[in-house]
DNA sequence: AAAAAAG
């Protein structure tokens, strides 16, 4: 099968040529026909399926007739995040050069005036996120009775963002008889509801969900204390010693915590940037851009850039906080490992993450072994190293010892053994109530090597990526000002610890 | 439990 195959235009085949793309994906295969026909689609397919260009590339040969008025766009695009908006418009850019066609991205965060004028001038495609898609509407500026062609991208991630009531008014706006293209990658039964209201007569489109995470990514995982500063020093050291790290995104779960590790690597020399959606716009665009480019070589990031972020050459995937929810587990690591390429993904896990732990092992079906190496939890019961700094709002984690933890145990010893997929993969820790003392390092099985003959990810093995510190020194932290153990490429070009 | 999006 070839692209040739699917109606396209020649001026639309001559821009996949060339970007080097012969062979659509399945999604492409069966969704571009369709929307040719000016049937509505419903695209069941998730992210990194090639959902994006089963849209763009047909649409870009239907608007190759016709053009747009003032304020009264052709299309609309919806998407849920401000990132992938930027994401799809530059598809159109790279697929749509040959042609010239107005595209407005309508975001929030940016100039609202520069976005004005460009409706002003007529757009072909619009691509908006909602909440600054419904301003413009609001003010006037914006006119949606032209639009021939409406696509709600991420249906079901919008749902959990509550912009289901957004996209309904906006679907009230735009004319009934439109083409509607609408993809989710599940089908939950208020996604199920809209998709009878919003599309008429739909072809359904539907591609094997990658609900796992890809062959080509070694996965494992790493035990720490449940103290931010203990994760905080082993990400360095994992960050250190990691093999063949060329990039790679750090994802936290909170977007403080997305801040502080930022923080903490940068005062400890690390070339990092960050993002999450607390911060300005420019400087989520700065950072993405950076992080694309390589010029900076890590990225810390909230879970707005665990799903569709096309970010290619990802080597590794860093949990620095386990999430919570399996489904993003599958979505951050699928930032690795991508098109056949080979990745790295390693969990820093806490005592506290073992339940989420076997909740993403059920999902992928198959455990995640512990990492190779000398990873092993410092000493927490009377932590004479405790820094008060350290301590800061940490009184959840530590306050309500005895009850919480005696239902978990209780809860544990009634779960049936077989039950639990990953036991054999992670003997000792969570068999044991979490409160007894651990025993001496000696009684302590040791972890077994999982992945074949790799050779064990020893630093003097890669001279690359630098030596880890010694294991006495970690205990004291490292010396911010102290960057020579960092390789270059990790190094920040900034010698001094500013922001410290 | 949290993140994402309109200021």
């Amino acid at each position: 099968m070839s692209f040739s195959n699917l109606g396209l235009s020649e001026k639309v085949l001559a821009a996949v040529a060339a970007t080097g793309y012969t062979t659509p994906t399945p999604i492409q295969e069966q969704a571009i026909p369709h929307v040719l026909a000016r049937k509505d689609v419903l695209g069941i397919a998730q992210t990194g399926t090639g959902k994006t260009a089963a849209f763009v590339l047909p649409m870009l040969t239907i608007l190759e007739k016709g053009r747009a008025r003032a304020r009264m766009p052709r299309t609309l695009i919806l998407e849920p995040t401000r990132e992938l908006a930027a994401q799809v418009k530059e598809n159109f850019d790279r697929y749509g050069a040959g042609q010239k066609l107005n595209v407005a991205l309508l975001i929030g965060g940016v100039s609202f005036g520069d976005q004005d004028a460009k409706l002003t001038r007529g757009v072909d495609v619009l691509i908006a996120t909602p909440g600054r898609l419904l301003d413009h509407t609001e003010r006037g500026g914006l006119l949606l009775t032209g639009v021939e062609l409406l696509v709600i991208d991420e249906a079901d991630r919008m749902l959990d963002m509550g912009f289901i009531p957004d996209i309904e008014r906006i679907c009230k706006l735009v004319p009934f008889t439109r083409q509607t293209l609408f993809f989710t990658a599940t089908m939950p039964p208020e996604i199920r509801r809209i998709t009878e209201t919003f599309l008429h007569n739909p072809q359904k489109v539907e591609v094997s969900k990658p609900a796992t995470t890809a062959v080509t990514v070694t996965q494992s995982q790493v035990p720490a204390g449940k103290k931010a500063h203990e994760k905080r020093e082993l990400l360095r050291r994992l960050l250190r010693e990691a093999k063949d790290l060329k990039n790679a995104i750090i994802f936290c779960n909170r977007k403080r915590e997305v801040a502080i590790v930022h923080k903490s690597l940068q005062k400890h020399g690390f070339s990092v940037g960050a993002l999450h959606g607390d911060m300005d716009q420019p400087a989520r665009m700065a950072a993405l851009e950076q992080f694309r480019k390589g010029e900076l070589p890590l990225l810390v990031a909230s879970d707005v850039a665990a799903r569709g972020l096309d970010i290619p050459e990802v080597s590794h995937v860093f949990n620095f906080d386990v999430p919570h929810h399996p489904d993003d587990y599958v979505h951050r690591v699928g930032r690795t490992g991508r098109a056949g390429r080979s990745g790295t993904a390693i969990s820093i896990v806490t005592p506290l993450d073992q339940k989420s732990m076997v909740a993403i092992e059920k999902l992928i079906g198959q455990s995640i072994p512990r990492a190779e190496g000398d990873y092993e939890v410092h000493a927490e019961a009377g932590d004479a190293t405790d820094r008060p700094r350290e301590q800061r709002g940490r009184e959840r984690s530590r306050g309500g010892r005895g009850k919480p933890q005696r239902g978990r145990d209780r809860e544990r010893s009634h779960e049936p053994r077989e039950a639990r997929p990953s036991a054999e993969a992670r003997p000792a820790p969570e068999a044991r109530p979490a409160r007894e003392p651990r025993p001496p390092r000696e009684a302590r099985p040791s972890p077994e090597p999982r992945h074949g003959s790799r050779p064990q990810a020893n630093a003097s093995h890669v001279p690359s990526i630098g030596r880890p510190e010694p294991r006495r020194q970690r205990e004291a932290d490292t010396e911010p000002g102290d960057h020579s153990h960092l390789p270059a490429f990790l190094l920040r070009p900034v010698r001094s610890p500013a922001g410290a």
